[in-house]
DNA sequence: CTGAAAGCGCTAACAG
DNA sequence: CTGTTAGCGCTTTCAG
């Protein structure tokens, strides 16, 4: 069992003051270089290693930065948060990361314990159920930077990083419509979100600019569970006028969709052509292949640390502009086209 | 801009001494109920907010776990680390989160930056490259508690949790030798692991049963990457005896197999049958829809979560074996059953 | 270039 | 039940 060694036992050791350690250690210009070395072999030697805790409560910051998302096991998910870690890893900082699991009461917890855990900033993408946002104002309140990714809230000086979903939203329709179709559902969930709210409307936009848009062919959904597949077939199998587009917002979900319709005996494209959101793995592997809009979420992630960043360094350049829109594609595949008949 | 309110600032306001606040808050037995509630009260009205620097300085704990993984951004290690997420969060401690991206030198940089952090404890699925383990020493010598997970090194009183991979490996290859097959290819990566090499040993005690086992069906790959797909089907077509099954310790992997043999004109499972590893969700989407060994993720991540807590309590019981071995499970699927003709 | 000493905010042993 | 006080280990101002 070693024990800890501090910069007092280094100072003993070597006979200077515990100052002239914790300076040599942070490389402070004022430290002769000879004495520096001294420190930094005693410490090498002797197994010394920092304690942050105090380093932290002195210097009044933790280099470490909170994130606050949905549910970590997904797709996107985890591709955005692994594009944070290696931003920020690279600047030395910790990632403290905790999921809200769609839960405004679990959102409210995490925040309170990232702000007590003293975080330097926090990166949030909201939980669907999150209704109020006054728990963010330790954060604001105290100028602590926070940013908003994916799913958004317009907070002042708030960055957030989106794409354009209205647009990908109408993107995807519009695709839907020149290759054909023209009673197209839209199935999402928890209009609440603005991402998902933004996308509806682009969705009704493309409609409504041929007089289309249909109330009853709006599909909103409570989570985007397997359960739920009945039920959205059933749904379809019932149109009064037959469906023959689906614009679902979720990849996994079209994908159950695509099985369900083809178990049915609809045949896709020729019947009904789907397009999903967010080119999931999975979106290559279905037969036919899914159409769908490309999301890039380790750009995101990368972003995201970038900015956050910039932010905590002071600095101002584009990554601490206060909204960020990254592109997005459309991705066409077999489960769209149009078929040559 | 809200100031900060210390323990000092509740003291003063009520004409107690910190003590009495900071056991107040603390909800020490021995603090009369009024001047609880009296703190609690003003904490509330100040906006008191505790600084965990300064606690856990005193307190020489920090309520952080770290957890080191590969990546983050794969769906069997996100699900375990939803796992994980969710028991430390229940218990009230934090999730440090790094990758290490397969490099040893990152996991060691991690490894070191976890340690200053003041972590209770320490999670580690290892990295490919890993050959040297010296670097947990700094845990192990001070005895913070160590846990490995899913790919694992064995280190005194270092708990592990993992599936048998032996066995699993021995499973999914009996499982084509009965549906038929007796040249079965095992494409996997880095037999360093040693996930990974059991899994191989498995495959060569079923081969060897039927006295099978040949060195040149043996495809280790340096990485599950799609670039690798050309020489693997090159591999196959090569084989003086044909290739019928294929044993592929990845699931995503086994799906471009698939996508790629089907595109070269073979017949699955007629021609090869296939067999994956983990379960994702992709083996449910491809068509034929792959058989695969499930490797229980999240209760895997719960786990490792309890078993550490468990160890940070000093409560001995189940989960602070040394070993947990988790019971996998051989799902069979379209792709490798037997075509009755 | 180096040292002394105060302070970061909280906890806990000890005393009352 | 409450107060006093001495740390926890590091940083940094101010003196030298």
């Amino acid at each position: 069992m070693e024990k800890k060694v501090t910069i007092y036992d280094l100072a003993k050791r070597l006979g200077v003051s515990p100052a002239t350690v914790s300076r040599s250690l942070n490389d402070h210009p004022s430290i002769s270089l000879k004495t520096k070395s001294k420190v930094m072999l005693a410490a090498e030697e002797t197994g010394y290693r920092i304690n942050k805790f105090a380093s932290n409560l002195s210097l009044q910051k933790s280099n470490t930065i909170g994130v606050i998302v949905p549910k970590l096991n997904s797709d996107f998910m985890s591709t955005v948060l692994s594009g944070i870690e290696k931003i920020a890893n690279e600047a030395g900082y910790n990632l403290i990361i905790s999921q809200s699991l769609e839960s405004e009461e679990k959102e409210k917890f995490n925040t309170k314990t990232l702000f007590e855990s003293g975080v330097d900033a926090l990166l949030v993408s909201l939980a669907n159920e999150t209704k109020t946002y006054d728990h963010f104002n330790t954060f604001t309140n105290r100028k602590i930077p926070l940013l908003f990714f994916d799913r958004v809230i317009n907070i002042p000086d708030c960055p957030t990083i989106i794409i354009d979903n209205l647009r990908a939203g109408y993107d995807a329709t519009k695709h839907l419509l020149d290759q054909g179709c023209r009673n197209i559902m839209h199935i999402t969930h928890g209009l609440n979100r603005s991402a998902y709210h933004q996308r509806y409307v682009g969705y009704k936009k493309a409609m409504d600019e041929v007089t289309l848009f249909k109330k009853e062919n709006l599909l909103v959904l409570d989570q985007f569970n397997s359960r739920e597949i009945d039920s959205v077939i059933a749904k379809i199998t019932a149109s009064p006028e037959p469906i023959d587009g689906l614009f679902v917002t979720n990849d996994t979900f079209a994908v159950y969709c695509i099985k369900a319709l083809l178990k049915a005996g609809y045949r896709i494209p020729d019947d009904i052509k789907i397009i999903g959101f967010n080119n999931d793995p999975v979106s290559e592997v279905i037969n036919p292949e899914l159409s769908t809009i490309e999301y890039p979420g380790y750009r995101m992630g990368v972003l995201a640390g970038q900015s956050i960043l910039s932010h905590l360094n002071g600095s101002i350049n584009i990554e601490s502009a206060d909204q960020i829109l990254l592109k997005h594609q459309l991705i066409i595949r077999q489960s769209s086209r149009k078929t040559t008949n």
